[in-house]
Formats: structure tokens, C-alpha cells, sequence
DNA sequence: CAGCCTCGAGTTCT
DNA sequence: CTCGAGGCTG
């Protein structure tokens, strides 16, 4: 293909892309490969400038007003900011020597200082205030003129109908962006959903959709947000020297300003850029990176513009939490209970730091929702939530005959049927221990580290030992030797050893870790414990009835049934006895009530961060040795919460209930305090 | 019966 | 960590 077929190629996709993404608000690709494409005709056309032509998408701002909209020529033209390529903290320093160079510094001269604040993903605006009344609000449009929106600003409650002075200026235009909070988002498009209306793919589509809602009323309902960031046209107002004066002089009128700035040298720009990037995912509305600006308005002016880009500012971007990918295949996995779960195997993605290449589909119902098939392209987003996540597919790339997904009746490992129980999304191989994928999971549950805890048995050797007929059941895993381990592939002697050597070690365990070992439907770490407290010992349990097990404590009909089904399979009772047989023990007790009052009976714990010196495990069994308890969840029946480095929404929850708070020290000394059993004092760091 | 609390189960990558 | 579902409480 030619340079000049190349470049009308170009120019034609991103006139489509424009239609859809401004006109329609219904984006087909995600920005980043949009902001590819525009790159890719920018460089074009700047190697070859004779290909320009008037009409490139390169020579305006994309945009074009709707109909309904009145439109609104900027006092003066909203420019974009240029990006920096360069997304390592070098394009800092990169920006600051062009800066320094423009301004004909030398290296011995002081240093620039500059403003940086964050780049938002939103909608950028231009509001007019006369005589300190909001007028008008427009969109930023080409760039010249923009669409006239004021009546749906108007709904915006961070944004002030009148600004906060007795003395307003006769003219103060103020440019910000309108975005969504992510919560706030998460909420709109459950509404929706529920609705059964269409959803929208991101916070920024539907800050834009929302913007450009006809009817002011619907607008209203958008829980929409707004960050102020420079002047347009002002008259008879006193701007401040400063950009950083500026932004404090706007939040003195009342407008809302990002408090996440900072403002020093090409040192600090870099310490933000670091910084932002550490908490991006935390932050409640998304950016696309920081903005680096020039702080001194006298500079900026001398620095000027290149065509329609400032020289004093720079956008220093984040890679892209959303990528486009290609679905190679759509394959099932069996799960330790038998559901079968769809998974895209996906052309390997670089997206929001890490290389992405499964994503989880979920259910047949989910992949039904967002039709995802074998072959089509996908956008795939990697936000705060850390786990992958396919948004939704490109119907227009889709290559033709691809078929929807069908979820097989049969499970694909074993070939037993597959069953969905009336009123369930999930299917389930119905194979049990017959199938093989779900004997692996059961072995792996058996053997980690909460269970009986075999060090050395992942999921590779498992694998082998499985698809090599060595082991079988649960038993099987004790009946292990040498010889056996030595068919294995990459099995030295050493590792060999040390496998055995953890697998005996694991034979001294407690009934709680058996238990919850077994990998009883409903029975997770917590109803163990209660089961093994209650009970004592295993047989009274092996042999309760249905009424036993709904007298304990947390046990209601559902999982008083799936133990009492589990223990009347004579194959289960079988592998207990052989386990036994095999030399596994724990102490066993009497039973229920025997157990004196702790000091710490009838507490709940709630562990959050990473405390300095004891691991989440040790504390839990200190709080557990007073007899207190260890919950994952935050609420009111919380005694108290004991927070680390790094905690997380649980600390926000705590302060929010009032719940009381610890920090390591105050956890040890409210253990020693009314210790009835001595602690260790010092306890080695991990 | 509704709403809250807690637990179980599943998930990705380094 | 988050979602969904089981169990408990008012």
C-alpha cells in the first residue's frame, strides 16, 4: 500500500471513529488505539507533507456539534495539550529540557519551576461567568467553536451557579473537566441494567453521554463531577502570577480543584508522576496520566505555541488500562465443586502494567450478554480491581462465520454430563472424583497451606501425578515413595525428598485443617473450626445425624445437608479411614462447651494491611489462642479492626462504624494485658 | 420476611 | 478482593 492510500485509509477510519465517538457517544474502539491510529497519520503526514489534505482529521480537533445544540464560539480557542511519548519518568526531564532550551537557559541557571496536576479522563468544558453568574457552558467542540450545554451543567451540584465574592469580575471564563466517579458510574450503569437499558463501557463515555443528554432532566439524574483547571477569557479580574496562584484563586471562588497537585522542579514532577502512578488504581475516578505545566504565566507566555499546542505544557500519560486484543479460544475449566467456567484465551496484551492473556468469562449467561466468540476483537480493561476483564467486543471486526459460544453439555475433561441445577447460572461436571480435573483441584485443596499444608505440591506436580495414574484419592498422596516420585519428569532426587519429607510432616495436623482439608461443599475454614469445636472429634461428626449438625452454631439446612451427604458416601468414609490408617492424627477433644472463658470470648477481629513484624497468620492465632475470632469483614458487630501499612477499604468501614482500631503494639498489648497464657515477645520477622 | 452479617468460592499475575 | 448465597435477627 501506497503512502498516499495508507493516509486516506487513515483519514477514513478516524472520520468514522469521530461519527461514532462524538456524534453517536457510541465508542467502537477503545482511546488508545484510536490515539494509535492518530498517530500513526500525524507521523505520515508529517514525513510526507504533501499528503495533507484540508479535511484531515489531523488539521481540527475531531468534533462536531449535535443537532439541539446551539453552537458557541470560544473568546478564546480551547487547545489540546501535547503528549508526552516518552511514559517513563524520562519524559519528565525530556519536557523540562525543551522548556529550558526555548528559554535559552544554561545548565548553571536556576530551575523551572513547574505546576503538575492530573490528566482527567472526562469531558472538557468552558464555563462563563459575568458579573459572577454562570451564563454559559460549552463543550470544547473543534477547539473554536464548541456546543452550548448550560442547561445540563447547570445540574451539576459541584459546579457554582455564582461564584463566592462580592466583587466578581465582569467576565471570568474557567476550564475544567466533567467526569464520572467510578462508584458513581458503577451505580449508573447498574441502574441501567436493571432497566434493562444499554450500559456504558466507561466513566468517560458516560460523563460525555450525560453532557450531551438533550433532555436537561435526564441529565439531572447523572451523578456527575467537575475539577477546574485554567482560565479562558477573563476581564477585569486580577490573574494571579501563577498557574498554582490561579488554581488557588479559583477554589477561593467556590469552583472544585483537584487537591492532588504539587508544584517544584523537574525533581518533583517526577516524584508526582511516581506517586499518582502508585495510586492510580485507588483514586476514585480515572486519569489518564499528569499534566506538567509551566507555573509562571510570564513564562508561559514567552514560550508560546506550536500550531495549537502550548510549549509550556505537556500531558505525561499512563500506559492504557484498556487495550484491544484478539479471543484465540474459548476454553472451559472444571473448578474443585465440578463448575465449569468459560475462559478467553487471549492474544497476549501489555494493559495497565502487565502482560494480560486469560480473562475469565464467568458464566454461559455472561458470555451470552457480551456474545463474545472465538476470533472476535475485544477490548480488554485491567482497572483497580487488578483482575482482567473482557468490556466487550468490536461487532464490526468480527470475522465472518464465527459462531456464539455454547456451553458443552458434557464436562471436557472426564466427558460426564453437565448439569445446571434449576434456578443456577453455573454448570457443574456431575463426574465428582471420577474426573480428573476435579480430583487435581481436590488434592491441591487438600495440600495447601490452611489445609494440611504440604509444602512443595502445586499444581505442576499434581498434574503429573495425577495424569500418571500414581495418585488417585487423597490416600494415595501417603503412599508416595521415592521410586514412584523418581517417573516423574523434572523430579530430582533432592526435590523428590524434600516432597516426602513435607507430606509426613503434614500428617501431624489439626482437625480444623483436615476438616476444612476434605473440601466439603459449604464447609470453608470457619465452619471447620465450628464443626471441630462443637464436635471434639471426627467420628462424632462422621456420625451425626442431620438435627446434630443443625445444633451447631452457624449450620443451617444447606450445609447441615451437604455434610451429612458427604459422610454418608462409603467412599468418603473409606479415604477418612485410609488417611487415618496412613498415619495422619491430630489431638482430639470432648467436644462442645469444654473450653474456659478466654479473655477475648466473643470478639471479632478484623486484620487489614500488613502489620510490621507478625504475619496475618500469627496474629490470627494469637487473637484465636484468647479465644477471640478472625473475620474478613468490617461491621458493626466488629470489636476491633487492627490495621497495618497499606490497609484498605476495611480501615475506611471501620471509621465509618466507629469501630475500634489497633495497631500492631496496641493488639500485643491487649493480648499480654489479660494474657492468660504467656506470648512470645519476640516474634522473627517473615 | 427483610435486611444484615458472614462465609465460601473463584480469579490473575509476578 | 468481590460476589453471591446461607444463616441469623428483629
Amino acid at each position: 500500500m501506497s503512502f498516499l492510500e495508507r493516509a486516506a485509509a487513515l483519514r477514513a477510519q478516524i472520520a468514522a471513529h469521530d461519527h461514532a465517538y462524538y456524534v453517536l457517544d457510541a465508542p467502537t474502539i477503545p482511546d488508545a488505539e484510536y490515539d494509535r491510529l492518530f498517530r500513526e497519520l500525524q507521523a505520515l503526514e508529517a514525513d510526507h507533507p504533501e499528503l495533507v489534505t484540508a479535511d484531515s482529521p489531523t488539521r481540527r480537533v475531531a468534533g462536531r456539534p449535535l443537532d439541539g445544540f446551539a453552537p458557541v464560539r470560544h473568546a478564546v480557542a480551547m487547545l489540546s495539550i501535547r503528549t508526552e511519548t516518552d511514559t517513563t519518568a524520562e519524559g519528565a526531564r525530556a519536557f523540562d529540557g525543551r522548556v529550558r532550551r526555548e528559554l535559552g537557559l544554561a545548565d548553571a541557571d536556576p530551575p523551572v519551576v513547574y505546576a503538575a496536576e492530573l490528566k482527567f479522563d472526562g469531558l472538557a468544558l468552558n464555563l462563563r461567568y459575568e458579573q459572577g453568574v454562570l451564563v454559559q457552558a460549552a463543550t470544547r467542540g473543534d477547539g473554536e467553536t464548541g456546543e452550548d450545554v448550560t442547561q445540563n451543567v447547570r445540574t451539576i451540584r459541584v459546579i457554582p451557579l455564582r461564584l463566592a465574592t462580592s466583587s466578581p469580575p465582569p467576565v471570568l471564563e474557567v476550564r475544567g473537566e466533567v467526569y464520572l466517579r467510578r462508584d458513581d458510574f458503577e451505580a449508573l450503569n447498574e441502574a441501567a441494567r436493571s432497566r434493562g437499558d444499554k450500559t456504558f463501557v466507561n466513566p468517560r463515555n458516560a460523563a460525555a453521554g450525560s453532557i450531551r443528554q438533550l433532555d436537561p432532566a435526564i441529565a439531572a439524574q447523572r451523578p456527575l463531577s467537575f475539577f477546574a483547571y485554567g482560565l479562558g477569557q477573563t476581564q477585569g479580574w486580577a490573574v494571579p502570577a501563577t498557574h498554582s496562584g490561579v488554581l488557588d484563586a479559583l477554589l477561593a471562588l467556590g469552583l472544585p480543584v483537584c487537591h492532588e497537585r504539587t508544584v517544584g522542579t523537574v525533581e518533583d514532577l517526577i516524584r508526582f508522576h511516581a506517586d499518582i502512578a502508585a495510586r492510580r488504581d485507588s483514586l476514585p475516578f480515572d486519569i489518564d496520566g499528569v499534566v506538567y505545566k509551566v507555573d509562571s504565566l510570564s513564562l508561559q507566555s514567552r514560550l508560546g505555541f506550536v500550531t495549537r499546542e502550548p510549549r509550556w505544557a505537556v500531558a505525561h500519560k499512563y500506559p492504557p488500562q484498556e487495550m484491544l486484543t484478539t479471543v484465540e479460544a474459548i476454553e472451559v475449566q472444571v473448578g474443585r465443586t465440578g463448575k465449569l467456567t468459560p475462559v478467553a484465551r487471549l492474544s497476549p496484551v501489555f494493559v495497565g502494567g502487565v502482560t494480560v492473556t486469560n480473562a475469565t468469562l464467568h458464566n454461559a449467561s455472561e458470555v451470552q450478554r457480551k456474545d463474545v466468540r472465538v476470533g472476535d476483537t475485544v477490548i480488554v480493561r485491567r482497572a483497580g480491581d487488578v483482575i482482567p476483564e473482557v468490556v466487550g467486543v468490536l461487532p464490526d471486526k468480527r470475522p465472518p462465520g464465527a459462531v456464539p459460544f455454547a456451553m458443552p453439555c458434557t464436562c471436557p475433561v472426564c466427558g460426564s454430563v453437565a448439569v445446571q441445577e434449576q434456578g443456577e447460572v453455573d454448570s457443574r461436571c456431575s463426574g465428582g472424583l471420577v474426573c480428573p480435573a476435579q480430583r487435581k483441584q481436590a488434592l491441591l485443596h487438600f495440600a495447601q497451606r490452611r489445609a494440611v499444608d504440604i509444602d512443595g505440591l502445586g499444581d505442576k506436580i499434581v498434574e503429573q501425578l495425577v495424569d500418571a495414574g500414581i495418585v488417585r484419592t487423597l490416600p494415595d498422596l501417603y503412599r508416595l515413595g521415592v521410586l514412584k516420585l523418581a517417573e516423574l519428569e523434572r523430579m530430582a532426587e533432592r526435590s523428590a525428598a524434600n516432597l516426602l519429607e513435607s507430606i509426613e510432616r503434614s500428617k501431624q495436623t489439626t482437625l480444623p485443617r483436615f476438616l476444612f482439608g476434605l473440601g466439603i461443599r459449604h464447609v470453608g475454614e470457619a465452619t471447620a473450626k465450628d464443626l471441630a469445636r462443637h464436635f471434639g472429634n471426627l467420628d462424632a461428626l462422621m456420625n451425626a445425624s442431620i438435627d446434630d449438625l443443625l445444633a451447631v452454631e452457624q449450620v443451617g439446612p444447606v450445609v447441615a445437608e451437604s455434610i451429612h451427604t458427604f459422610f454418608a458416601q462409603p467412599h468418603q468414609r473409606e479415604v477418612v479411614e485410609q488417611l487415618r490408617a496412613c498415619g495422619l492424627g491430630w489431638a482430639e477433644g470432648q467436644g462442645a462447651g469444654g473450653a474456659a472463658a478466654l479473655p477475648q470470648s466473643g470478639k471479632t477481629f478484623v486484620l487489614t494491611g500488613t502489620l510490621p513484624t507478625l504475619s496475618r497468620e500469627q496474629a490470627q492465632a494469637m487473637i484465636e489462642s484468647q479465644g477471640g475470632k478472625v473475620s474478613g469483614s468490617v461491621s458493626k458487630k466488629t470489636s476491633y479492626v487492627v490495621v497495618g501499612a497499606d490497609a484498605g477499604s476495611k480501615l475506611d468501614k471501620a471509621r465509618e462504624l466507629g469501630i475500634a482500631t489497633l495497631d500492631e503494639a496496641g493488639l500485643l498489648a491487649l493480648m499480654h494485658g489479660k494474657a492468660l497464657v504467656a506470648q512470645p515477645l519476640s516474634i522473627p520477622p517473615d
